[in-house]
DNA sequence: GTCTATATCGCGATAGAC
DNA sequence: GTCTATCGCGATATAGAC
């Protein structure tokens, strides 16, 4: 590799870095290219020769995410679909979807803030909702299939799911402990508000 | 009441009116100062004789729709605390809060944007969230008092429920039954994933 | 490839006539 | 109170030297 390709290469994950920083601190609509230049070290004008926009700059981010998070749930052996209505199965799910969001946060939240920025008619953030919560959905109707009844739509359901789970993961403080928010998501989702023993029991 | 402040009245409902419409098709960060005044059929200038900027414009659509949503909550007799395990009060309170927020589509969808805008750090969303599911948490605290187990600390299931309703409620395409999304609603909030039966049953 | 300097533009906000 | 006209800022994107 030459001497310029490399270095280009150093400019390019350094505004990746500097951008993941700013997003998290400021959000991304509130980060201006400058700003992301300006801490990274780098004239403004070096900026587009990387990135076309401030948008597919947060599309790197994306990928680098979803490969880091389907990584994740390979290692945990997640890959085929087992009951989510089992305590196990259900914790670890949640369990590997908050670390990849808490431990992306700033991509979370850019992805995020981009999607609303679109509108609420543009339909961006439903989609991205009902993508991002694709497996769950393909659980859900393998449940289904086992004769299982379910409380709606499969896709409804997920959409429920993650609709909860990322904009927690969004808006909570850093300083929640992580395994409180999972114990307390996996049985809200478990059994409910109800709790593990039926109504009839009390 | 004299003819210039009844033409002031007037402008100012027909700006507000159009903020509405403009929210609801292309969202509130979308929608700049001039769209409002171009649909209200009035000059730029004029919009700053009724609000010193789009932000305190949305807070008066705010006060709007809390006064709304507080005369339906006591219309119907949910002001006293009571079981949220249970399946009628439950449902009778996810159907008041989603015909709320859906009956009001961009007074909420402007809300929201205007705190995700704010960016994570900000904690504006956050505090939205809290603020809107204090009615919850007094609930759940109830609950706790008389014994009941819960699936975690009160704060955060109401904010979990409460991200639930309104994320959907904002992302939804409109297409969407409203009994269909409450039913599941109900049925996912009352006893989970695993159903009313226990998994000991089954 | 990176830099400095600058063109360009959308949009919020104001001034002043009617 | 409403209108037209305009100022001025902040931010994206480009031009051209090194």
């Amino acid at each position: 590799m030459g001497v310029r390709k490399l270095q280009a290469a150093e400019t390019e994950s350094a505004l990746l870095a500097a951008a993941r920083q700013l997003f998290a601190e400021r959000g991304y609509l509130n980060t201006k290219i400058t700003d992301i230049t300006g801490t990274a070290g780098r004239a403004t004008g070096s900026f587009y020769q990387h990135f076309a926009s401030k948008e597919e700059l947060l599309r790197a981010l994306e990928t680098d995410m979803y490969e880091q998070g389907s990584a994740a749930l390979a290692s945990e052996g997640t890959g085929e679909p087992h009951d989510l209505a089992d305590p196990v199965h259900l914790r670890e799910h949640l369990a590997v979807a908050w670390e990849v969001m808490r431990g992306n946060r700033a991509v979370v939240a850019a992805l995020f803030e981009s999607a609303v920025a679109a509108g609420p008619a543009s339909g961006a953030l439903w989609d991205q909702l009902t993508t991002g919560t694709a497996v769950y959905r393909e659980h859900l109707e393998y449940m289904r299939d086992q004769g299982r009844e379910l409380p709606g739509d499969p896709e409804l359901v997920a959409a429920a799911m993650g609709g909860m789970m990322s904009l927690l993961a969004y808006t909570m403080p850093p300083a929640y402990s992580a395994d409180a928010v999972i114990d307390t998501l996996t049985a809200l989702l478990l059994h409910g508000l109800a709790g593990p023993i039926s109504d009839s029991g009390r």
